[in-house]
DNA sequence: TATGAATGAGGTTTCATTCAT
DNA sequence: CATGAATGAAACCTCATTCAT
């Protein structure tokens, strides 16, 4: 099909090889940089962490924004590449709760999923939306209620919510590992056509 | 001997009336300011909404986290009111639930409550500890045991944390009343003891 | 109204009682916090010190410039009595370095000493000028010179000028005891009229 | 071993040719606007005396004590270098003089003179010591006394002392040229082994 | 008169963004 | 393309001074 170029198409123009990888060290420095100070954490400090100039991350990046943005597409295609291993490949019954218990986990240690899951299906603040990681959580949720294993009144947006609260929280509540799966377990629950027994 | 009021005696000074009076304007224009934008948002905007100038905010609040503190001391105040009146006049049974279901709707609508509740058995950002909400919450979760309500495995740490995450979500997420019923729906089923049955 | 009250006639309104004593507490907490912080301290921290309100400080003194006046005439006061005793009853040769030495030494205590020599014959600073310590040293200096104690040659303006200097040194340097004396001790030398010998 | 400049090596980066060019007339601005309103001049007068932006001074010296700091630092280097050449090619006998002289006439012209001396062999305010000059005054010092031209007991402090009173002396007590060769002229008369004739 | 709350200009510092090298 | 210096709008906070109580 040959649809007319959408207005909003990034990409499009064969990086050089070295500015290839200067734009893969400042995600990589961004991610951590974020995760570590929060989003108001400064542009300067992501250039050093990345070892470029400042110039050089806003030459790949006009703004702030769009460094944030472009470090959730990124986390994104990581999430939704696991969740496709995981319909796949993993048992139909649990593949949501170990999705969305790596969800939280990687929470802990990443603040920047949180914003993710936070901008599924609403506006945005970030400048471009994102709907793909919902898609894969449809199709898990799918799967665990064709196998009777979650209450089929329970939807997708539902699961989001879920997921975007519990990250939320993990991070801001500074949850140590037991708290995390204790809470999960709650919310699991919660989700079971059975219930515990 | 009685001698006059040491000079240097800082706390406990009945405020003139107008100066309550501001101290009262500052902090709900706090409050509304900081929901909206969030605690980045500038003091001198808190000051415009109040309608004073920029160095009484400071007089009241020697320093920004003085007043985010403040604002959440008050918040504390009026939440643990509202828990004792629930814990003598409400449903035991319920209690927890009217009490926990109105948390987040109040998240909603103030970004504030959600960082009382995130400090809440940890340390702290802003400048002193706030822990009788948590009090508030045992108790609440103590009477619903003991109404064999909700199970027993469950601990005030649990309930905290799934009301900071929800809080947390319901604020960031942009959740709707339908949505926010349905995931405190699932939380609470995943607390009860008994199936939703 | 009788006489229209003359533009530059400070005095004249036999204070209350109460305010008498208001007005010298403030002048002695100025004193000591000025003496300790420099001129730029702030006059919240005067008012503090003297144990009132800042409001009374500026009906008292109505500018932060009237304030630091009013200190210096004080202490002005209390050196011209202690010179004009020396005339009196000190020993003729030696009454100008015993002036000369305690100005010095209070002047390591107060750094408001220095301000005021420097001010002698001087256009000013603070808003009105001061000349009476000039005479006080003036006298001394006569008497030495008289005495033959004192090279012939030298001048009130040079003595105020090594006065200002020494003080002003003992002040930023942090200088001991034994360096105030040593110091002292060669611009005496070099102002005696037989070498030490 | 050779290996390639380790990324973060904070000091000793060659400036381009233009921050050097703007980091010299900042410090030369500060230098006059210091030396003006002394140092509780706003940082903003400088950049402006610069033609500047405000960023700009605080990129160079990203603490206004900084830039106070480089003042001295760039000002006893030349006061260093003057000695040097006064050890090397003045006469011995009177090297002291003319360098004690110069600094104080130089601390007419500029404030910063007086606290550089007042921070030899003392703590400091700006953040970093300063020795040097001492070492500088010590050798005049020495030179003049094997030439037998200034008593033995005198000590590089007491010549420090001095001169950092002179200096002071000179600053706030406005003391025009003849005052000041007066003040001296008393000053090396009592450090000379010989009375005057 | 005394009090102390309010004012608001001004100071230092940070940081996203631009642009000369 | 990369560099990093320059820009300048805010942000936070201080303090002399005014004025209602």
């Amino acid at each position: 099909m040959t649809h007319p170029r959408s207005p909003a198409d990034p990409e499009r123009r064969p990086l050089r090889a070295d500015a290839q990888r200067n734009r893969a060290r400042i995600l990589a420095a961004a991610e951590s940089v974020f995760a570590e100070k929060g989003p108001s954490a400064s542009t300067e400090g992501v250039a050093a962490r990345a070892g470029v100039a400042i110039g050089t991350v806003f030459r790949h990046f006009p703004t702030k924004n769009d460094l944030l943005t472009a470090i959730m597409k990124n986390l994104q295609q990581r999430l939704t590449d696991q969740a496709d291993t995981l319909i796949a490949d993993g048992d139909p019954a649990t593949a949501l709760f170990t999705f969305f218990t790596s969800l939280v986990e990687r929470a802990a240690a990443t603040r920047t999923v949180v914003d993710l899951l936070a901008q599924t299906g609403t506006e945005v603040r970030p400048d471009e939306p994102i709907q793909d990681l919902e898609q894969a959580l449809r199709a898990l949720l799918f799967q665990a209620q064709r196998a009777d294993a979650i209450r089929p009144d329970i939807d997708v947006t539902d699961v989001v919510a879920l997921a975007t609260a519990a990250c939320h929280g993990a991070l801001s509540g500074g949850w140590d590992e037991d708290l995390r799966h204790r809470t999960l377990a709650i919310m699991f629950a919660g989700m079971r056509t059975t219930p515990d027994a």
